[in-house]
DNA sequence: TGTACATCAGTGAACGCGCGTTCACTGATGTAC
DNA sequence: TGTACATCAGTGAACGCGCGTTCACTGATGTAC
């Protein structure tokens, strides 16, 4: 079962719903990574919150509004979850394991969500200007791990967008062709897709080392 | 300017349109690469290819046929281009450089194209066997160019197609966030994509080497 | 070679549905005096 | 503390549109005799 992130703050001295711009995005955020993105529509997003169809509209100016939202708190629960990763461990060679797999897993456990988070169709991140902080703060977060790599050897120097883009290219990746079932080899288990993430996460940083 | 792959044989003992199938798909493609996923409608494909709007009903049973086809078509013109690249050289390692760009390119002309190739919701791949089938020519491609690196010394032994979907990985999450805009250096210029794509093939390969 | 018939690609009109969105409203809450 | 008013979250009905799809048809082409 999915918790909403924080418990929400019921807000008791709020108006009718207690806050229903939460209640909104949650029942949003539960539809489409449960029945696919055509299946998010502002009524469904509604009903699923006990609100009349166009209550919506007091939160949210229309429907790419709202999906720009479940984008955002997708961003935002991505980097809490990377954080709380990054804080078990003070290796930043485990660090980057450990959060590939989480990004993978994010993407597997939230499919719809994690393609309208990088869909480019159907809005465009310049109209949204909270949807690009947001995710700009996951790909800052990706910056300073591959930065401690290379203040700890493990990666050679130089620019460290690049390295990090570079790294980012492979678990995107990785996690895009999971979500759409194409990867050749069983990762149903838990281990099985820690074991070769690992392998993946390794290749790469080897790769990523002093050149001689 | 995009040409249909072979002349398409215009079959001149056909009846009213000469080949309305292969009209459609073009026509779909063209839609859906130049005016996004939304825009690709039965109705305007009709339009486009000259033709009443039920015509389409005549050679596909429904809309997500047609996008399969598209799907098919676009697997097939990326083998193809992947296939004339490989026949450019011998040299194992310029052949995955190279094909990189070739997939890549790929993407940012076709971006709609490639999203649907592998969009997961619009359709299951099940269904459609004859697009598994194209699908899985390109991946059998990529598979050889990754033994024939094994082959000549440049990549380890071990599972080839663990060792090729880590590249397919890589490559395609560069293609994937570059379509979306997401790449934080310039690739516009051919020689930018080249170089960086070179960088991180080269890195990868590195990686791949014989482990001591 | 000519006629009668079968086939089937493409037509035109229409159906029905679900959707985003708008409008005039209601009624609960907050606030000024 | 009580009353009058303003605010605004949420309602119910309706609009209008675009879409996929169906239906009964037409008329060009291929084929049998």
């Amino acid at each position: 079962m999915k918790k909403a992130t924080p418990p929400a703050k019921p807000r008791a001295g709020s108006y009718h719903h207690g806050d229903l711009k939460r209640a909104l995005i949650d029942a949003a955020i539960h539809i489409i990574n449960r029945h696919g993105r055509r299946a998010l529509t502002l009524r469904a997003v509604a009903a699923a919150a006990g609100v009349s169809k166009n209550a919506p509209y007091r939160h949210f100016t229309n429907k790419e509004a709202l999906l720009a939202a479940v984008a955002e708190e997708g961003f935002r629960e991505l980097t809490r979850r990377m954080e709380e990763t990054a804080r078990r461990t003070d290796d930043p060679l485990e660090r980057i394991i450990q959060e590939s797999h989480v990004y993978v897993s994010f993407a597997l456990g939230n499919p719809a969500q994690f393609d309208v988070m990088f869909g480019f169709d159907l809005m465009s991140f310049a109209q949204h200007p909270t949807l690009l902080q947001t995710a700009s703060v996951s790909a800052q977060h990706l910056l300073d791990l591959v930065r401690q790599c290379q203040e700890a050897g493990i990666v050679r120097q130089g620019d460290v967008v690049r390295l990090a883009f570079g790294a980012w290219t492979l678990i995107h990746g990785f996690a895009t062709l999971a979500v759409n079932g194409l990867v050749p080899f069983p990762i149903g288990k838990e281990h099985e897709l820690q074991e070769i993430l690992r392998e993946y996460a390794m290749s790469y940083l080897e790769g990523m080392q002093e050149r001689t």
